[in-house]
DNA sequence: GAGCCGTGGGAAAGCGCTTTCCAAGAGGTA
DNA sequence: TACCTCTTGGAAAGCGCTTTCCCACGGCTC
């Protein structure tokens, strides 16, 4: 029998339009009308039914079925991206490139939001792998948390195992493909920004110590003061949440309790717009007049706060679409590393230090 | 033959256990393995069977196929999302909003932008169908474009006959379920706000004529004026980009050919800071002693400017989290509409107008 | 004219799952 | 004991596509 269908299914539930319909109505064969449209193979239709099936497919209205096409070529047209929050100006500006560069190859991002709390990452990671996406971008930063770190790591190496790719932005261990952000580097840029105008009693307003970003910013910072024969006292450093409110409580904190600080590095500059407020409206200390201040990422506003920011400028749309590139190459023999750099931008939040 | 495998086929890329050896290595059928690690319908499985194919999945590590499941089933587990631009902040906040709902529901995002391209939602809305997507959720404004939105509600109509639901934020026409946001309301909120503070010169630095979303703004502060007794004389109106660089140029160009105006409302807070920066580095005149500004959305940084921003809030993110839930509820027989208040919030940007 | 090769069309076997339908066994009832 | 009903497991038909393999045909070369 040429055709058995023979069970009752239930209706399809709209008017899917399948290949199939579109080659019958073309006259010609499944594989042929398949070729037409979706051709990725090396084989050739002619010129005659080739355009057979092209007006039948608009006449139809067909609207191909990427599931199937996933199955059939076991490998898909999407990538993941997986942050800490889409809200994050950080992570929006890393979105954006990749999305970007996305659309030049005709992928679709899915894009996923931890929301910062562990172990998302990893479930999520799981999901893009049932989805069978092609590539996967791990934007968020790594974590010092040793058995989590493990997990993702195997995690990755089966979806490596399956033909996935893998993409992380900055550090997350040199197994894996990386688009590093000039951290450490741009720490030290801002500390000696700081030096250079003249201030030596600095201190940091840090994000959560578990995070490897913050890590090498401030060990950037830190081996900066170092080599200038200066230090960072442990004291001058505190830490909090990377968000707004964690800024502004922190510096607050912080300046309370070593008033004698004159510049102050914090570690983004979600975290900077707070500190600004903070050091503003609770401890009435002008910016940079009595302190100056020095953010981290060169988020779109950054320039728009008051004072504006002087911050370190991270390339976070280039970083995005780096990814994503790196994403479409063929797999290496080894892990690549595309390092990127760090400007330090001067701006109104910095100036020299009042006179003792 | 029980088995007829015999083609060669080149071998899996990868390591991908499915769903037949996990039956296989429990001792089970394909069916109770399916029951269990997926089980939707109302069929049960014994306990022991059940936790056999528990432990096998557990032990190959098996990850399903969604590709698969999704064209067994004819639904997905993913959902689209389609913007202007992921690194605004409008957006972000809205995509924020949906994903944490989104999360909840186990749902995937998949997020398209059109960096304001158009036609390309079009494009993407066809990409998220042939995804095969349970839902889309069109976030952008509408415009004014009648072919454009013709072709677009026809896509719309299509994606629904086959089963799929779509839900816009902000108004789009009376067929679709909408999360309608206040901009009528919430650009007549900003006109009376400045009206009360003693404004009687008041212009407007628009965006898009277009959009349809600029257009209910302005008329809510036109028709607020109007019942005011006053009126928006079309020469205080202004038109640029919706961003930041188009904000400051249209205000600097308000300003300049309008110079007796004492306040002025920008129509998003992304032009609006743009405007704060033109009115005080391009032009020198201070805000708000000389000039009261009111910006529209309350995005994240809004009070971070200087002056703070006095603006109309939107709910962004429970924009987003209403647009997810309506797309879980099954279709109703009318299309419905969640309305959403604008509050406006008056900060440091608006005064009272200077003494003639 | 026999033998080859290159082209291009079609049949059909999968891809990994869901779900229907059938069958077998357990437990009740008359 | 015969007859039913319930429950639960399994066989197998699809879902809509891709791609391999086979075949027919036309144009060459000796």
């Amino acid at each position: 029998m040429a055709n058995p269908r023979s069970r009752t299914r239930p209706a399809r539930t709209g008017s899917g339009v399948t290949l199939q319909q579109v080659a019958e109505h073309a006259g010609v064969s499944l594989a042929t009308a398949s070729r037409v449209l979706h051709g990725s193979g090396t084989r050739t239709v002619g010129e005659e039914l080739r355009r057979r099936v092209e007006s039948a497919a608009e006449e139809l209205r067909y609207i191909s079925n990427a599931p199937a096409q996933a199955l059939a070529r076991s490998t898909s047209a999407v990538v993941g991206l997986i942050v800490h929050d889409v809200a994050d100006p950080y992570f929006g500006a890393i979105a954006a490139g990749a999305m970007r560069a996305a659309r030049e190859h005709r992928l679709m991002v899915m894009i996923a939001a931890t929301f910062r709390e562990p172990g998302l990452e990893l479930e999520y990671l799981r999901g893009l792998r049932a989805q069978r996406a092609r590539a996967v971008i791990l934007a968020g930063s790594g974590t010092t948390d040793a058995a989590a770190t493990a997990r993702l790591a195997e995690e990755i190496a089966g979806f490596e195992a399956d033909g996935g790719r893998v993409v992380c932005i900055g550090e997350r261990g040199p197994e894996v493909d990386t688009v590093a952000m000039a951290n450490h580097a741009g720490g030290g840029l801002a500390a000696r920004g700081l030096w250079e105008l003249g201030h030596r009693r600095i201190g940091v307003v840090s994000g959560p110590e578990e995070l490897l970003t913050v890590r090498q910013r401030l060990d950037g910072a830190r081996d900066a003061l170092h080599s200038l024969g200066a230090g960072l006292d442990p004291a001058d450093v505190r830490t909090g949440d990377f968000t707004r409110e964690g800024g502004r409580a922190t510096a607050v904190r912080l300046l309370t309790e070593r008033p004698d600080l004159t510049g102050v590095l914090v570690l983004n500059d979600v975290m900077a717009a707070g500190a600004l407020a903070g050091l503003r409206d609770d401890l009435g200390l002008s910016v940079p007049d009595r302190v100056s201040v020095v953010g981290f990422d060169d988020v779109p506003f950054a320039a728009d706060l008051r004072p504006s920011l002087s911050t370190v400028r991270l390339p976070l749309e280039s970083a995005g679409e780096a990814a994503l590139r790196l994403l479409l190459d063929p797999a290496a023999d080894a892990p690549r590393r595309i390092p990127l750099d760090a400007e330090l931008i001067l701006r109104g939040s910095t100036a020299a230090p009042p006179r003792a």
